[in-house]
DNA sequence: CCCCAGTCCTGCGGGC
DNA sequence: TGCCCGCAGGACTGGG
């Protein structure tokens, strides 16, 4: 489920398409429901047909193709999508396809297993509209630990139901949340209105090193295979997990008591009850 | 306002 | 062997 660091990784992909001049886009034949495409391929189609891509850019979850026209192709992987120059892991759930000139690629696909994410083209009016600063909050790797106890502080829930809530900060899943409580030894169930400022520190620092650290790596491919970068390879984060998904294994920073597997806001939730207390 | 539960979707694994 | 159910969790919506 591509985080941050996976769209980010997607991102930096991309790139060999800046300049480029795209030709063509169009709805792949797809057997199932489609997914999410706006505004109507033709429509779509007429408006970004001899673009030049401007830019590569990344907000929150979200891969921006920004074109010379001023209109932004807003991409959003949800569970399952990929972004890609190479061919997709698959016919099947091929979504999507730009084609390019004048680029090293010369085609960019849109590949979506459950086919929850979208392909969207935002005029700049809308683009302001869909993330002003109410939607969507300051972006992980960015936000200081003022900002974020200023945005977090106050509420009574759990911190790591809140670190997923993108309006407060944009990037964080419900991966890495649980990595960046066990760096930060910050447990999961702590109410943010009872964390410190030297806490709210930790986290900040901490989600800088993960999510840093997963970039590094390229993300996580998790044991479903579905993250793949633009060239369709995996990531290697996976096998730096401390706690996510390692339900009974021993927590690598104590050694002696095994990885806790709990349930917050209908998600799963990993940690360690001795690096990780309430205090 | 604040927060939780339900919704979308597909593939996979456990239970029987 | 095959079927069914539950689970995975992105973002959003409805309601208490």
């Amino acid at each position: 489920m591509p985080e941050l660091p996976e769209v980010e990784t997607m991102r930096r992909g991309l790139l060999p398409i800046v300049g480029g001049r795209i030709d063509d886009a169009c709805r792949t034949p797809c057997p199932r429901k489609p997914i999410a495409i706006t505004p109507r391929i033709d429509h779509f189609r007429r408006r970004v047909v001899g673009c030049r891509v401007d830019s590569i850019g990344r907000v929150g979850k979200r891969v921006i193709v920004r074109l010379d026209s001023g209109d932004a192709i807003v991409l959003e992987p949800r569970m399952t999508g990929l972004v890609l120059l190479a061919d997709p892991p698959t016919r099947d759930h091929l979504r999507f396809r730009l084609a390019l000139s004048n680029a090293p690629a010369g085609e960019l696909f849109y590949w979506d297993r459950r086919g929850l994410g979208s392909v969207r083209l935002l005029s700049p009016e809308q683009f302001a509209e869909v993330f002003s600063p109410e939607r969507i909050g300051p972006d992980a790797l960015a936000i200081t630990s003022e900002e974020l106890q200023e945005r977090l502080g106050t509420s009574r829930r759990a911190i790591k139901v809140a670190l997923l809530d993108q309006r407060a900060v944009a990037g964080i899943g419900n991966l890495y949340a649980s990595e960046i409580l066990h760096l930060a030894e910050v447990h999961p169930a702590k109410r943010c209105d009872l964390l410190r400022a030297r806490q709210w520190q930790r986290i900040q620092t901490a989600i800088g090193q993960i999510l840093n650290d997963a970039i590094a790596h390229e993300g996580s491919t998790l044991s479903d295979g579905t993250y793949r970068n633009a060239l369709n390879q995996q990531g290697g984060y996976q096998h730096h997990h401390q706690v996510y998904d390692r339900e009974g294994q021993p927590c690598p920073r104590c050694k002696t008591e095994p990885v806790i597997r709990i349930v917050q806001a209908q998600r799963s939730t990993f940690y360690c009850r001795r690096c990780q207390t309430k205090k």
